[in-house]
Formats: structure tokens, C-alpha cells, sequence
DNA sequence: GGTTATTGCGTTAACGGTAACACAAAAGCC
DNA sequence: GGCTTTTGTGTTACCGTTAACGCAATAACC
């Protein structure tokens, strides 16, 4: 039953002053061979466990990240927490998660109080678009950086480092696929519109509506909310149309999977009466029974990729303006869309086949 | 942009020692309104923000917890960790997360982290029986909790809360289910044997054979790990027998996605050829297109329960020997055992309906 | 061998809070 | 009105580290 071990307990035992001993502990200082051998064993012996308080509080630095999340319940977040997890852990930080779990107005005291905990930075996976919050810490010039959701604001563009995929070659490829199949009656459920996410997924629609000769019709484009029933509702109100969508593209697999459901409770067969496309492909889409045809990312290398940036920052390897890493999103296809008609020829089958945990 | 304010520069602006700023942030303590006023809005106005760290140091408190985990990747957990950090953020503190991605040699310098950055106490959803890192922090009196892994060290058991579901009794069911279904042949795919849960899922289904006269056949009971592979393989390996079993209950719902894909790929129908239950009722098992038999259980409330827990014995308003909570299991009928013969009345028929985010 | 550099270690002061103690002023009491 | 109690505030110490500085003892140099 060792009672809190401090530094100036081993000082007392090795007869040294406690700066000796935090020289040794720390290495790295003009110290003999000797005294620092004998420093280190007498700690063993004692079990010492050093007070990161005590440090945090005089070097201004705590190892220790923050995560703003929405909700890690979604497997996209899921896998993408993994990465800075991991990745933390192998810099040497650790991390202290807060989700939001879609209540924007909190992300100011969750800031706030990981502020005051003295977090050296902060990933934030939830900024919307103009996000006041995000405005200010970047101001002060707080380290930061975005995943996966953007600020289009000119100060924070210019200050803060972005981390995401290409949303808008995203929803290019999902809807051209659709477009290659032969389908010209494209519906599409986007995402919140304050997510830039949601908004550049939907102009990529768009583009490669426009990119085919095919009319963008408003009626066929849906506002949702990356929800599993904005997906649901989404596809009930298409299928009651006079001229219902021969394919429909939601803007994440959630909302795909309720789309999914709408259509078979409705009667009709996926893909035989209605393709199906989703986005990020989060587990289990690729499971026998649902084989979502999506469109994948990089989820945990985005994360890790975030928290490399934020450590180089913070330990200042890293200097000058903000970067924005945008990575290149990869066609899924599987079984919700058919096979190809009219001569197209399927460019991309990766897949993936080693996701599952 | 302020530059790091603290109660010395509140103190010398409102002219007062700043331990009455403090005394007056912290409200609880004798002070003249007047004081308290005029201090909180200079406070305000200076966009102060208190520094936990020091707080911590001198408090020997930072509001702050562990949890130690395998992996947020499998939905039980996402869940589990959902309630936690919920509860814990209610009342008042933060969650430190800490993956071992089925490690274990490094949970102990996971633990030595966490303490050295004085969290308050620690959540285990990964002790193994009979774990050394944990007799060690129990012999200490360290505040922590076991959620969903036992361990059977008298000392610990004695110690150390522990919230979990009653896994003998889920086994039980999910096999007695399988035998009122006209099954005598049931192959079990258990999990790791050092786990607690493992154990006695296995355990729980060995009972029900006893009780319904059938005799418990070694080639039927194979181990797993919890993850999918071995669900697969142990599919495979079952489906290979001269005389395969005509169900099958896996010890956890990821293992039982491995088994369906292995005997859908034997060219057999679930449920027509092969009856299959699961454990744990994670999200999409209850998709279209599974539709997993499961046993469930109550994820997010256990790890509501298990900060309560910890909560009340950092803060001293639990004192007293160690409690054990154990919840009732739940057997989710849906679409993998097909439906009764001989007679058997479907008792429970509930489901989860709702929890999908 | 004396002067200068380097090495090894101790002293002292932070870091930003809270808490124990002291003490004057105000309030309560008879 | 003098005594005691309460109230409001300042002084000082401390939480466990690191860092700046100082200063002997040793090493290096010509």
C-alpha cells in the first residue's frame, strides 16, 4: 500500500535534492551516470508513478487531445475515433472524448471546459459551416484541426488545418454510376444543408447530372439528416411520387439503409425495382443480406492522418498556414444497383474485404 | 485575443486578494455580494477561464474518468461507452478512453496513464479473471468498476463493484430456445475462456441442455473469441461434421454474423436448414436481411449504471463492501430459428424497435 | 599550474489555484 | 456600551513538478 509516491520522497531517500531527481527522471540534463542510476532504481523500488498535474500545471502541456464528436454510435465515427485513438496513444497523448451527439450548442461548453482541463488541442469531427465557435478558437490561434466537416469561413480556412475526403467527387461517383446503369430518374436525400458534407455530397449529384446532359429535377432532391429515418421517409415520399425515381442516392449509408427498408416495405425489390446508393461505407453495409453499393473512405487513416497534423502542430514541427488534405473517395459496388447495362463497364471492384473487426 | 486570465488578474482589477476571487467563483463560502458581483462580472468580462489544472493539484480531484476498453469498434461497446460518457458529462465529469484492441499486457500501462493523470477512477469493460492489474489497484482501494467482465478474485469480488448481465441465465435461454424449437443437436461457438462472459454463456447453455434431459455433446461446444473469424470458422468446422448440428448459438452476435456467412456460403438456409441465435443484440442485426435471434441486453443503461457507481464512491456518498448488479437477459426472437414447432409458445416477442440512431 | 569550461547538484521561484489561519469591522446580545 | 459572534477579506502556505540561476568541484587547455 504505497501512499503517494512524490519526487521529493526519493530525494530524501537518495540524499539528493528533488530537482536531482527530476533531472533524472527526465534525462536528458547534465547528470552522473552514477546518482541517476541510483535515482531510477530507488523509484522502481517505490512504485513512483509521476503527477502529470504537477507537470501539466508548470509546462503548460498535458498529453492529452480533445475529440468533439457527434455521436461515436455511427460506425463512420467509429472507425474514424479509432484512428486518432490510435494514433494518440503512439504519440504519446491521450484522448478525452465528447460527443455532442447532434446538439451543436453544446460544442461551445465542451470547448470550454476541455480549455480548462488544458488540453493541448482540440479534433473537431462536428464544425458546421461558419461555426462561431470554431471562428473564435481560431482567432487565438488554438490548435485545432477539422475532420471531415468543413468551415468555409476565410479566417478559419486560413488557420485551421481540414481533414476530409473529396465529398464532392463523392457524390459525383455515386450518381454517375447510377447514371451509367442507365437510370436518368435519380433521387437524391442529402444531408443536413449546414453540413458542408451533406451540401458538397448533393453538388456532386449535381455535377454529374449536369455532366451527362440529365436536368437536375428539384422534386427528386431531398433534404435529410444523415439519420436512418430521414433515409425511411425519404424513400416513402419518393416511391409516392406520380413519377417516382428508378434509383435513388442517399447522402450517407444510414439514411440508405432506411431508404432501403421504405422500399421493401413497399413492395419492391432492391435492385430489381429501385437501385441503391449509399456513402462512407460503414460496417456492416458490406454484410450478406444488405451488400450496400456505396462510396468508401478512408476513415481511420483520416483520423490518424488529423492527429499527426495536430501533434506537429502543437509541438510546433509544423508551421505556417493551414493545409487541407483532401482525400480521394473509391466507388463501392455491390448488390444494391444491379449489374451494369448498356456496355458499362465496371472500373472499380475493390471492395472491401478486411473491415470487420 | 486574452492571454491566459487567472483569478491574480481578476484579483488586481476588481482590487481585492485573489483567494476572494476564488471564494467568490466557487460561490459556497462568506463574501459580500456586492464583491461576489462585481468580481464574477469582471470575470465575465475578461472571458476567464478557470484552470483545472491547478484546480486538480491542489484539490487532488480532476473530474475526470477512465475507461478501459477493448474496442469502441464493436457496437456493444460503442454503446456501452455511449452511456458512460452521457452519465459521466451529467455529472460532472470527463471520460479518458483507452482502447486495448483485445491487448491485455497493456492495460496496466494504460492504468499507470490514467492514474498519473489523476483521473478519479476507472471503468474496466476488458478485466480478465483473476487480472493482476486489477487485484492490485483493489488491494489500493482504488475507485473503479467492472462493467460486463467479472472477476472471481475473492479480493477483488469484494472490492470492486461490478455491473454485468446475467450471462448463465442468457446462455440458458438462448439454448432452452433452441430446444423448445424441437432442436436436439445444438452446436455452441464460445467465446475466449478467459473471459468471464465466455465462460458463462457457455456455462448457461450447458444448463439448459441438463434441464431439458439432453446430454452435452464436447464436438458441439467449440471456442471462439468474439470476433467474426472464429464465428466463421467454427460454421465451417460444424457443417464439415459427419453429423453437423441443426443450430447453433454463438456466444456473441459478431461471431454469429461469421457463422450465417459461413453456412450461407455451405449453400444452407438460415433459418430452413440451420437454426442460429446470438448474444448481445447489437445494432443492424436487426436489419432486414438478418434479422439476428439474439439474447439482448441493456448496453447503455449498464454503462449508466456503472459511472452512477463509480461516481457515488469517488464522492464518498457509497461506502461499504462491494455490490454486485446483475441484469436480466432478453431473448430477442426474430428471424434465424424460424418459427415454433411442437407446441412452443413464443413467450417474449418485444424486440427493440427503437434503437436505432 | 593557473585560468577557463564543463559538469553535477542545490536553492529558490514559479505554475494557478484552494485552504487554514488571522484579524478587523460589523452585527447581535444582554 | 462592552462582550461575543458573525462576516468579509487578506496573508501565507501548499499541491508536485520544472526551470532559472548559482556555485563548488572537476576537467580541459596552454
Amino acid at each position: 500500500m504505497d501512499k503517494k509516491i512524490t519526487i521529493k520522497d526519493i530525494a530524501r531517500m537518495a540524499k539528493v535534492s528533488h530537482t536531482t531527481v527530476s533531472r533524472a527522471l527526465n534525462d536528458k540534463s547534465r547528470i552522473k551516470d552514477g546518482t541517476k542510476e541510483k535515482i531510477l532504481s530507488i523509484a522502481r523500488e517505490l512504485n513512483y508513478r509521476p503527477n502529470f498535474i504537477a507537470r501539466s500545471l508548470v509546462m503548460r502541456r498535458t498529453k492529452t487531445l480533445g475529440l468533439v464528436i457527434t455521436t461515436i454510435a455511427n460506425p463512420f465515427y467509429t472507425e474514424l475515433s479509432q484512428g486518432i485513438e490510435t494514433t494518440a496513444i503512439r504519440l504519446g497523448y491521450n484522448i478525452i472524448l465528447c460527443s455532442t451527439n447532434y446538439d451543436l450548442s453544446i460544442e461551445k461548453q465542451y470547448t470550454d471546459m476541455l480549455r480548462s482541463k488544458g488540453v493541448d488541442g482540440i479534433i473537431f469531427t462536428s464544425a458546421h459551416m461558419g461555426d462561431p465557435n470554431i471562428i473564435g478558437l481560431a482567432e487565438e490561434g488554438f490548435p485545432m484541426v477539422l475532420v471531415n466537416r468543413r468551415t468555409y469561413h476565410p479566417m478559419v480556412r486560413e488557420k485551421i488545418d481540414y481533414i476530409g475526403v473529396d465529398n464532392i467527387r463523392g457524390g459525383f461517383l455515386a450518381v454517375e454510376h447510377l447514371i451509367k446503369l442507365g437510370h436518368s430518374r435519380i433521387g437524391v436525400i442529402g444531408g443536413s444543408s449546414e453540413s458542408s458534407v451533406g451540401f458538397e455530397r448533393l453538388e456532386g449529384g449535381k455535377k454529374a447530372l449536369a455532366a451527362h446532359g440529365l436536368e437536375a429535377v428539384g422534386d427528386y432532391f431531398l433534404e435529410g439528416d444523415f439519420l436512418k429515418g430521414s433515409g425511411y421517409e425519404g424513400g416513402k415520399k419518393f416511391l409516392k411520387m406520380s413519377e417516382p425515381p428508378t434509383a435513388i442516392f442517399a447522402a450517407n449509408d444510414y439514411m440508405a439503409l432506411g431508404t432501403y427498408q421504405a422500399v421493401v416495405e413497399e413492395g419492391m425489390r432492391i435492385p430489381e425495382d429501385m437501385a441503391l446508393v449509399g456513402f462512407n461505407d460503414i460496417e456492416f453495409t458490406s454484410m450478406k443480406g444488405i451488400e450496400l453499393t456505396t462510396i468508401g473512405q478512408k476513415k481511420y487513416e483520416m483520423g490518424a492522418m488529423a492527429v499527426n497534423t495536430l501533434v506537429e502542430r502543437i509541438e510546433g514541427r509544423k508551421t505556417g498556414p493551414s493545409v487541407e488534405t483532401i482525400l480521394e473517395p473509391e466507388l463501392i459496388i455491390r448488390k444494391t444497383c444491379g449489374f451494369y447495362s448498356k456496355g458499362y463497364q465496371i472500373e472499380s471492384q475493390k471492395g472491401t474485404m478486411n473491415n470487420e473487426p
